[in-house]
DNA sequence: ACCCTTGTTTATGA
DNA sequence: ATCATAAACAAGGG
């Protein structure tokens, strides 16, 4: 689940627990998500502290007082945890960091696509990954900068992070949602005022979700998310509300666009003309 | 047993 | 150079 709302969360949570306490241990139980070796990690984090958290986009950032950075990615399945006995450690948990007052904070990951390694700065991490600017910052003429010169579909250019950092799969079929811009429309027959509503639904999606702790059942009963299927009887085919959060009797057509699952209303995001 | 999945990287071909 | 597409990574859960 870790797009720009969870990785905030997580960051949050993080400053809360870890700030200004030695690490005393580095615990790794699978080294498949790191992305810096394992002894040279410990060199670097183990006597030292954290002395600030930040984000760009779905990546954590934990400064240490040696200068070093470490850099947190939590891939499809990573989330973070805190625990004080071994046997108390989260399901999946692959890495710990042991602090000096007991508590350890737990890296977990069970499709163990996420990384985590040591980098110089944050600025020089965001240039090797080709971060874009995050998605809380970006503003709307930013934005038209970024995407008026393409020609292609529009949703796969607002997940490509060097265009802009944070966005991910559901929150830009809700952020076309609001902005009411279908995900097919080419980027570059967008009108001004288009990118402002999309700036908009981008802000509003992403402080809503903060707001909820990335909670999706708590999220406005007018967010489209409702209509993916995710709660309850999440088998395919037995979705429950598949209908429009503004037009109860208009469907939510799901279709693949840029090979992702894509979930639109119809009515409020109407299709785009041949011509375009 | 089969199909789906929130992310990113890499290969391949147009 | 740009773009589209698919596969790969790994593993849980329906």
């Amino acid at each position: 689940m870790p797009e720009l709302p969870e990785v905030e969360t997580y960051r949050r949570f993080l400053n809360e627990v870890i700030l200004h306490q030695a690490i005393v241990a580095l615990e790794v139980r699978d080294a498949h998500v790191l992305g810096t070796p394992e002894d040279v990690l410990r060199e670097n984090l183990v006597g030292r502290q954290v002395t600030a958290t930040r984000r760009i986009g779905k990546n954590c950032f934990l400064e240490l007082s040696s200068g070093q950075v470490l850099a947190l990615h939590f891939g499809m399945s990573g989330d973070v945890g805190a625990y004080r006995h071994d046997h108390d450690a989260p399901r999946f948990t692959r890495v710990a960091l042991h602090l000096a007052d007991g508590l350890r904070v737990a890296f977990i990951d069970p499709r163990k696509f996420g990384r985590i390694r040591l980098t110089e700065s944050v600025a020089h991490y965001q240039q090797a990954k080709k971060l874009g600017p995050d998605a809380l910052d970006v503003t709307a003429t930013q934005l038209q900068q970024r995407l008026s010169p393409k020609k292609t579909i529009l949703k796969p250019l607002l997940l490509d992070q060097s265009i802009t950092a944070g966005l991910g799969n559901w929150i830009v079929d809700e952020v076309l949602f609001q902005a009411k811009i279908h995900p097919e429309r080419r980027a570059n027959t967008l009108v001004t005022a288009e990118f402002e509503a999309l700036h908009a639904a981008i802000q509003l999606v992403l402080t809503t979700a903060i707001s909820h702790e990335a909670t999706y059942r708590h999220f406005p009963a007018s967010f489209l998310i409702h209509a993916r299927g995710w709660d309850e009887s999440a088998t395919p085919g037995t979705e429950k509300h598949l209908f429009c959060p503004k037009h109860s009797k208009t469907k939510i057509a799901k279709s693949y666009v840029g090979g992702r699952a894509t979930y639109v209303c119809p009515r409020c995001q109407p299709e785009p003309v041949k011509s375009e």
